[in-house]
DNA sequence: CCCATGTCAGTCTAACTGATATTT
DNA sequence: CAAATATCAGTTCGACTGACATGG
């Protein structure tokens, strides 16, 4: 472990509240209820839904590249598309440079239903953020964002084997 | 469906980030370091060292009361609670007034074994905060507990079966 | 009787590792 | 041969629902 974090004032002293412990218990809400009303209205998982959103804004990708942009395995996403592609939501082509690889898209229908999740998330962001203002809003998601690159990157420089 | 999301002005266009999916993203890297950390140097799943902390600052709670504040069912917490006590982690007492009620509290050895993921947690939580100041990371704790309480607080209102 | 708690059983989701075939 | 991709199989983890006993 060649990790120097650096100083910081914040320790783990008992009764205080984590940063790591907030997120987790923030999002573990946040998936409980997506994953209900997804079920409930879409018949969708939330790794399907959150597969047909990034096919959405990146078109074309393979199993492995979307795999590798979830942190899970290739295996993992495999189960995910397939169901997605059985049920018509997208639809896989070959690539031109490389037969063996697989580019994946959504269908009209797939965006269809993209949509109504969307409308789901808008429900439980409206929730999330009432009274909070669109600079605060802003903030939240650039700390967000800020810490899961930072996290990725000083992971990705550890695993030097 | 009751709710009242009130207008918003970050509509769900299509190649935006969403601040729940942003959200889901790092607490899966998150989660997924964690769970790696903790099985291979305490032998642990996350859960599990979860629930320890939750013990250690609210010691006394039944395994029912565990599971209402984590958000799952007590089968879930359970099957935590069990493997806890096997490892001697926790010991559960009867409670005075109730003989049904199982109070559960930390061993010496849980609280050993908290604070030795206590260091793996300051660790990942120094890799996500690398440069960012103390203001910084109280606005953004902030942020993330309030939008827990108000996401709850919605999702409680609107169960009015 | 009602209700909360604890627990047993079975199920399902969503990840994992391992192994194998294909293609460049 | 090496590397990336896809995919089959088996496994594990962590949640769920249902059923049921017990104590207040």
């Amino acid at each position: 472990m060649a990790v120097t974090p650096g100083r910081r004032r914040v320790s783990s002293e008992e009764g205080e509240v984590r940063l790591i412990y907030a997120i987790g218990r923030l999002d573990r809400a946040i998936r409980r209820e997506l994953r209900l009303r997804l079920a409930k209205e879409l018949d969708l998982t939330v790794p399907q839904f959150t597969a047909l959103t990034v096919l959405r804004s990146r078109s074309g990708l393979s199993n492995a590249q979307l795999a590798r942009r979830s942190l899970v395995t290739p295996q993992a996403m495999q189960e995910v598309i397939a169901a997605l592609e059985a049920r018509g939501l997208i639809e896989r082509t070959q690539a031109a440079h490389h037969q063996r690889i697989l580019q994946t898209k959504l269908t009209a229908e797939g965006r269809r239903i993209a949509r109504r999740g969307d409308r789901i998330v808008d429900e439980l962001e409206g929730l999330m953020l009432v009274g909070v203002s669109p600079a605060e809003h802003r903030r939240f998601l650039a700390s967000v964002r800020r810490a899961d690159e930072f996290l990725r990157a000083g992971l990705n420089a550890n695993q030097e084997h």
